[in-house]
DNA sequence: GCAAAACTACCTAACGTAAGGTAGGTTATC
DNA sequence: GATAACCTACCTTACGTTAGGTAGTTTTGC
């Protein structure tokens, strides 16, 4: 299963373009690639049409022929992002024989390949730091994105306390809000600090605590 | 005892004035509290000299009177921040009379300042999170920020243990790490679903755990 | 079946605005 | 009268966006 969280899907079908015929990527797809990776790596406000459109190989001006202005192609952004989670973690709720660990340490996976690129950090999370330098369209996106996860880790870390398969003092809720917190801000901190065993210990000190 | 951690000093003496004579806020500090502010509030790059002057009541120019640049000006205000927490952890650290407990609940405090305000974030968290595009100088001195922290927590946190106060299982290394990852991030993931119980849940989750 | 029409995906050129920064003059203070 | 603090005026660069045009492809009408 692979979910593209920070993954660059236009870079993975182009790797696959061999083996996958009929695998061709639009421009559209690759502005929208582009696009995220370089707002993961510096924020939406410091990025411009130049910069994608370098990276794309087109003009400036063919952007808006695609996503009439920035906002709209930030807001494309951060749909497709939510839906790509929305689908792989509809599919683990709804998996009967996937326990709530499992689910859990898949869960882990994109905030760890997130931590091995170095240079990147989760989308929303980027965007959530310049919140109020956002249009509000895109605020709203990305509020929704944290409430989908908050909303999913409850119902996992639910799960897991009524099989006895965790065991926890706090309201699943509560911790939901500590697991995502504790894993957004480990990426963020972690490439300012350069120190990139901080993600793997975090998650050990998280799951560590579900035993207790 | 005052941490200036996103609370307004220029704000906070302009209050005083009737009361303390002779604290007259130089042009220099609020250019420093409303850059701060500012920061902590949209980020570095989707801030202006322009934004800046107008709140100050100067006009654009007279902003490169005081700092030479904007990189330099960014700089000064990290500076400043870092400057404020290391007087202010020192002395707690110093402090025979201080249990961990109290100095960790201490630690809490600008964060939960922070919280409240509702919109603003740590300065060093809203730069970290467009530290790609920030000036290398500014990088530095935003990754000194959470090398100072770090330390701190990782100090306090061997303090209590070996004291008997604290009882966890991870190295307190490992322990700060979840602790300055979960502050920070919640900050910045409730500032966007406008949960502001968020972090106060989250403390008590960080806390909770000390004792098990 | 095929020309006309429409659409798609780009391009070049240029717009108005705002950014950070500079030069040099004016005002206030000791 | 020197120095600091601030101003006006302006520069260069870069931004997002618009206008208008050109291929090439697809759809339509007879």
């Amino acid at each position: 299963m692979v979910v593209n969280f920070g993954v660059n899907t236009a870079q993975f079908k182009e790797t696959c373009k061999g083996f996958m015929e009929n695998t061709v990527i639009s421009t559209k797809d690759k502005i929208l690639d582009v696009s995220q990776d370089l707002i993961q790596k510096r924020g939406f406000n410091a990025i411009s049409f130049q910069d994608i459109a370098d990276l794309v190989g087109i003009k400036k001006p063919s952007i808006t022929h695609h996503f009439a202005s920035k906002e709209a192609l930030g807001i494309a952004v951060v749909q497709r992002y939510r839906n790509v989670f929305s689908i792989a973690l509809n599919r683990l709720t709804n998996d009967e024989t996937v326990t709530a660990m499992q689910a859990l340490r898949f869960y882990f996976t994109p905030y760890q390949d997130l931590g091995e690129t170095g240079d990147k950090i989760c989308l929303c999370a980027s965007l959530a730091g310049e919140f109020l330098a956002l249009p509000s369209d895109m605020q709203t996106e990305v509020a929704l994105f944290f409430d989908d996860h908050l909303k999913w880790l409850e119902e996992i870390l639910a799960k897991g306390k009524k099989s006895g398969e965790f065991s926890f003092k706090e309201t699943p809720e509560d911790l939901a809000y500590l697991f995502i917190d504790a894993l957004q801000g480990s990426l963020i901190v972690q490439r300012a600090t350069k120190n990139f065993t901080q993600l793997d210990r975090v998650i050990a000190s998280l799951t560590e605590r579900l035993k207790s």
